[in-house]
DNA sequence: TGGGCCACCATGGGCGTCAATGGGAACCAC
DNA sequence: GTGGTTCCCATTGACGCCCATGGTGGCCCA
């Protein structure tokens, strides 16, 4: 069961810094990551985090294509110019950077959410937001 | 005969615990059940519970899909972002965590209600207006 | 068949440990 | 130096593990 579930919300210090929830921490624990790969989700408002195995994981995609192509050179714009390594200190904690506040549009909160594979920051009223509009469209689910 | 069946209301304790009923408590031994995968439910203002079999049905579902999609992904919101493993203490109990209360309206008591292969976490009042209501429909189709 | 014993379930609470958070001081780069 | 980091250490509240109690129903036996 390592996977990255649930979502919590913390708050960030004067220092700008946040706790990873400790389930999350645990989660990286058991893989051995130390260093975190963070990028600029493609999808909705919110930076996503994992193991460096994710970029790499991007980069054989981007590699099995035409490396002169639009689509391949788009997608390295954004796996690369979208993303950097992270490091948490010793309490678990990590630096909420601009890249990470101006992207998903974050002041004081953080919510984590768990992806399976990765989890996400966002700015907590925009995922709740995201969560309701996804339940009410549900479509096969249960 | 493995199912969830009935209902039943138990007290949260000043700890913030209520007591899984020994019904179902019986039918998750039986499935060897340890730890449980719960969400919030997808239709009712609920959390539900069961074993992890049922996240993997989840993921396999999602793993079906694009994953760059936004179809995907805000399923993905749901089943991870929205859900969580739990296990139960020495005395079958479990905690009332905000990620219950808070998405089931749940204060001091909570209404467990069996739904054959899973249970699911309601606060009561909710509960009763919600199957008069389903019952009230039903005998209107016939 | 009535009484009593016992098992089990729901519930309460103590206490040690850990997580989330705050803040000081050393360190580094420009 | 000045501002931004990194590395420690401290605090407080939450949570996990354990043991205790009361109430109810079932079961056995006289």
């Amino acid at each position: 069961m390592n996977r990255f579930l649930s979502h919590a919300t913390n708050r960030i210090d004067a220092k700008g810094r946040v706790s990873v929830p400790s389930m999350f921490r645990a989660v990286l624990a058991r893989s051995a990551v130390e260093e975190l790969y963070a990028w600029q989700d493609f999808v909705f408002p919110a930076v996503s985090m994992a193991g460096p195995e994710v970029l790499e994981r991007f980069e054989r995609m981007i590699g099995s294509q035409d490396p002169f192509s639009a689509e391949a050179n788009k997608m390295s714009l954004l796996i690369h110019g979208g993303g950097v390594f992270m490091k948490l200190d010793g309490e678990g904690r990590l630096l909420v950077t601009d890249f990470i506040r101006d992207f998903a549009g974050i002041t004081d909160r953080v919510t984590f959410a768990g992806r399976g594979d990765h989890f996400q920051l966002w700015e907590p009223a925009a995922f709740e937001q995201m969560q309701a509009q996804a339940r009410k469209e549900r479509t096969a689910i249960s």
